[in-house]
RNA sequence: GCCACUGUAGCUCAGCAGGGAGAGCAGCUGAUUCGUAAUCAGCAGGUCGGGGGUUCAAAUCCCUCCAGUGGCUCCA
C-alpha cells in the first residue's frame, strides 16, 4: 500500500484541489487535521494537507465507498421503486444493502453494465451541507435514511449529502472527484441481509462488488481470487482423497478417508506432545451423558435446542456432548484439591456434536461434529497471568506448523452497561449474602437468594481481575491484540486467534476463556493454606480450536502441498516399468520398515502417465526406479520444486526421517 | 432458520424453447514394457437429488421436500 507524508500548504478558504495545484487522478481526497475531504472542499483554516492516494488505506475505502454510490445509483435507474439502505467498503470491496425484490445474478450483469456507463459520463461528485429538516424532507421516501438521519444528526446541526446526476445520498463521505474515478468494477455475488441484522426486520439485497484503480488491479485480484478457489480444501480434501460427506447419511458430518485420517492422528500427535510439555494431562471422556449434567452445567437451558438429545428404553433422558468440560469437571471432582496441587489441568481430543442450522453447516470449517483439542485448567486466581502467558505460547508454537501465517488476537470484554448479559456477582445489601446471577431481561428484578431483599449490587470485581489477567498476558507476550467490548461469552472474558482461509473468510482457532460459572455450578472448590475451601478458576482452552477447521487452514495454506510429516504419501514410487517392480518392492519394504508412508505403484501405464495422474495426491517426494537406479542401487528422487536428484536409499531415508521427525515445513532434499 | 444460486456416471461437465441419457478422465479387459505432467483399443458404468403434478410423452415445464455453495443470523 502506498502511503505519502507529502505535506502541502493550504490557506484557509482555499480548495484542496486547487492547492494540490496539479491535476494527478491518484489522488481523491486531502488529510488535514487529521480528518479526511474531498478535493473540491474549502480548507477551514490555514495549515497543511496530505494528498490521499488512492492507493493508500483510506484512499481504497474512498474508492470502494465511492464505488457503492455508484452501485447505488445504477441500480436505482433500474429499479425506482428500490430503497437503498447502507454501502460501506469493505476490506477488499464494497457493498450496498438495498431494500427490493430479489434479483438474480443475471441482473447483476445489468446493474453493472449500468455502473460502467455512469462511469463514462465521468458524473461530477459533489458535495452537499444540509439541515436536518432538509435531510428528513429529502429522504421523506426511504425509512432507512430517516432512521439514519435521525440517529446521526442533532436537532438544529447539518450534514451532508453527496450528489452525481440525479442521485444523491446521505452519507459524510469524501468520496473521489467523480464518478470516472469508478471505470474498474465487477460485480461478485448476490446475499441477502435484514435491516440491522434482524431477521424480524425488513428483507435486504446485499450487492457485492470491488473497483480497483485500474484495470490490470482488478483482473489481476478476479485471476488472485480464482486461485484461492483452486485452494479450497473441499476441492483439495476430494482430490487427495481426505475426507467425505453423506448429504444422506449424516449431513454436516465428516467422514475421514485413511488419508485424512494420517492428516488428523498426526495432529492429535502434535498436541499430545505439546499439552505434555506444558502440564497438560490427557484425560478421556464419553460421548454422551444423562441430562443431569447438563442441566447441571447450565448448557439445557441455553443450548438444548441445538444439542442432540434422546431419551433411552428405560426412560433416561441422554445428549451428545456439545462440550467436553463437564465430563472433565466430573474427572476433577473425584477427589479433594489442595491449593499446591493447582494448577490441574486435563486435556482431550474431544470430540463434540452441535446442531449447526442448515444454512450455517459447511466443509471442515463449519461442520456438525469437530474434534476440539479442548483443555480445562482448574487454578487459583492468582495463577491465572502465567497459565494464558503459556497457552499462548502455546498458540504461537503450534501455528509456526503453517509457516508464514496471520494470526489475529482478539480479547472479548464485557459491555458494563450491559449486566444482563452476563453472570455476575451479587452482594445483598441487607443480609450480605454472595451470590452468583445472570439478570434475565422481563423477568423482573434480582432477589437474594438467603432473605429475599431487593437490595443487592453488582460486584464486578471478579470480572475485572479476570479482564486484567488477560490483558496482562497478552502484553507481557507481547502481542498487538484488539479489544472488543461486549463480546465476552457469558460466564467470562476470553482470548480468540482468529486466522484467515483460502478465500480471506477468518475463522476462529484458538481460544483461551476464563470461567466463573462451571465452578460454580459444580461447586468447585480447593482447600487453602488455612485449611478452609474457596473457589477456583476455570480456564478453558483450545489451541487448534478444532482438529476440522485447523485441517482446512492447512490445507489451504498449502494449497494440499502438506509438509512431510503430515503428508499422508511421503513417498511415491514409480518403477519406469515392470521390470523393475522387484527392486520397487524393496525399496518400498525398506521405507515401511523405517516407518516412512510410501505408495508403489505397481501398475502398468508409462512413466509420465504414473507421474500425471498421482498429481492430484500431493506426494512429498516422488522416487523413480529404472533400470540406472536397479545397477547403482538407487533411487531418483524428486521433490515438490520438481528437483531431481540421485541417492542412495539409506541417504534418502535419513534425510527424510530427520525432517518428519523435525515437523520442519521445508523439505530437506 | 432467511435470501440467491446449484444438484445428470467415482470425478469434471455437456444435454434443458418436452420426443433416443452423452463426453473426457478414473475403473475393468487386452495389447504396449516405456526415464519424469496423459501409449493404443475394447468393455462396463446413471432411480438425471427425492416426491408430486401438467402432458400422448418430463433430465428438460410447475409445485414441494432434501442436500450443497455464497452471504445474513448464529457459533457455548
Amino acid at each position: 500500500m502506498h502511503e505519502s507524508s507529502t505535506q502541502i500548504p493550504i490557506k484557509k478558504g482555499q480548495r484542496f484541489a486547487d492547492a494540490l495545484g496539479r491535476k494527478d487522478g491518484e489522488i481523491v481526497a486531502a488529510r488535514f487535521n487529521g480528518s479526511l475531504f474531498d478535493l473540491s472542499s474549502i480548507s477551514p483554516s490555514d495549515g497543511t494537507f496530505e494528498p490521499v492516494n488512492v492507493h493508500s488505506k483510506d484512499g481504497m475505502r474512498i474508492l470502494r465507498h465511492s464505488a457503492a454510490h455508484l452501485m447505488a445509483q445504477a441500480t436505482l435507474q433500474i429499479y425506482p421503486k428500490a430503497r437503498l439502505n447502507a454501502g460501506p467498503p469493505t476490506e477488499d470491496g464494497f457493498y450496498y444493502d438495498i431494500m427490493m425484490d430479489p434479483i438474480s445474478s443475471e441482473d447483476l450483469g445489468n446493474i453493472e453494465k449500468a455502473m460502467k456507463k455512469l462511469a463514462e459520463e465521468n458524473i461530477p461528485i459533489v458535495r452537499e451541507e444540509k439541515s436536518k429538516d432538509d435531510l428528513l424532507r429529502l429522504f421523506h421516501d426511504n425509512p432507512f435514511k430517516i432512521d439514519k438521519i435521525r440517529d446521526n444528526v442533532p436537532d438544529g446541526s447539518k450534514s451532508s449529502i453527496y450528489v452525481q446526476g440525479n442521485f444523491k445520498d446521505f452519507c459524510t463521505g469524501p468520496h473521489v472527484p467523480s464518478t470516472g474515478y469508478l471505470k474498474n468494477v465487477k460485480l461478485l455475488s448476490l446475499a441477502s441481509t435484514n435491516y440491522k441484522g434482524d431477521e424480524k426486520r425488513e428483507k435486504l439485497v446485499r450487492i457485492y462488488g470491488t473497483v480497483f484503480p485500474s484495470d490490470k488491479e482488478l483482473k489481476d485480484y478476479l485471476k488472485m481470487r480464482e486461485e484461492a478457489l483452486k485452494r479450497d480444501h473441499r476441492k483439495v480434501g476430494q482430490e487427495m482423497d481426505l475426507f467425505v460427506f453423506s448429504s444422506e447419511r449424516a449431513p454436516g458430518f465428516p467422514l475421514y478417508t485413511p488419508n485424512g485420517t494420517i492428516i488428523r492422528n498426526e495432529l492429535i500427535a502434535f498436541m499430545h506432545e505439546l499439552n505434555a510439555r506444558n502440564g497438560w494431562q490427557d484425560v478421556s471422556t464419553p460421548h454422551i451423558f444423562t441430562d443431569t449434567m447438563w442441566k447441571q452445567s447450565g448448557h439445557y437451558a441455553k443450548y438444548k435446542d441445538n444439542m442432540y438429545t434422546f431419551e433411552f428404553k428405560d426412560g433416561t433422558g441422554y445428549a451428545v456432548k456439545p462440550m467436553n468440560c463437564p465430563g472433565h469437571i466430573t474427572i476433577f471432582e473425584r477427589e479433594p484439591h489442595s491449593y499446591r496441587d493447582l494448577p490441574v489441568k486435563y486435556s482431550e481430543p474431544g470430540q463434540v456434536y452441535r446442531y449447526e442450522k442448515s444454512g450455517e453447516v459447511g466443509g471442515l470449517t463449519r461442520p456438525r461434529t469437530f474434534t476440539i483439542d479442548d483443555g480445562h485448567g482448574f487454578m487459583r486466581a492468582d495463577q491465572l497471568v502465567d497459565e494464558i502467558k503459556s497457552i499462548i505460547e502455546m498458540t504461537r508454537e503450534t501455528f509456526r506448523l503453517l509457516g508464514e501465517s496471520k494470526l489475529d488476537f482478539e480479547l472479548s470484554v464485557m459491555d458494563e452497561d450491559q449486566p444482563e448479559n452476563y453472570l455476575i456477582e451479587y452482594v445483598c445489601q441487607k443480609c450480605g449474602t454472595v451470590f452468583h446471577a445472570r439478570k434475565v431481561a422481563g423477568e423482573g428484578e434480582l432477589q437474594c437468594p438467603s432473605c429475599g431483599s431487593d437490595e443487592i449490587s453488582p460486584d464486578l470485581s471478579k470480572w475485572k481481575e479476570a479482564t486484567e489477567s488477560l490483558r496482562t498476558a497478552l502484553k507481557e507476550s507481547g502481542i498487538v491484540y484488539e479489544e472488543l467490548k461486549g463480546e465476552a461469552a457469558f460466564y467470562g472474558p476470553k482470548i480468540d486467534v482468529h486466522v484467515a482461509d483460502a478465500i480471506g473468510r477468518k475463522w476462529q482457532c484458538s481460544t483461551i476463556q476464563v470461567d466463573f460459572m462451571m465452578p460454580i455450578n459444580f461447586n468447585l472448590q480447593y482447600v487453602n493454606q488455612a485449611g478452609k475451601k474457596e473457589n477456583l478458576v476455570m480456564l478453558h482452552r483450545a489451541v487448534f480450536g478444532s482438529y476440522e477447521r485447523f485441517m482446512a487452514i492447512l490445507i489451504e495454506n498449502f494449497a494440499g502441498n502438506l509438509p512431510t510429516w503430515i503428508s499422508p504419501m511421503q513417498v511415491f514410487i514409480a518403477p519406469v516399468s515392470e521390470k523393475y517392480l522387484e527392486y520397487s518392492e524393496k525399496v518400498l519394504a525398506d521405507m515401511l520398515k523405517k516407518g516412512i508412508r510410501a505408495h508403489l505403484d505397481r501398475g502398468t501405464d508409462t512413466l509420465n502417465k504414473k507421474l500425471k495422474m498421482i498429481r492430484s495426491k500431493r506426494p512429498s517426494y516422488i522416487v523413480v526406479v529404472g533400470e540406472r537406479e536397479l545397477e547403482s542401487g538407487n533411487i531418483t528422487v524428486r521433490n515438490r520444486k520438481n528437483e531431481q536428484k540421485e541417492m542412495t536409499v539409506s541417504g534418502f531415508m535419513d534425510a527424510i526421517s530427520m525432517e518428519i521427525r523435525e515437523r520442519s515445513p521445508v523439505q530437506a532434499i
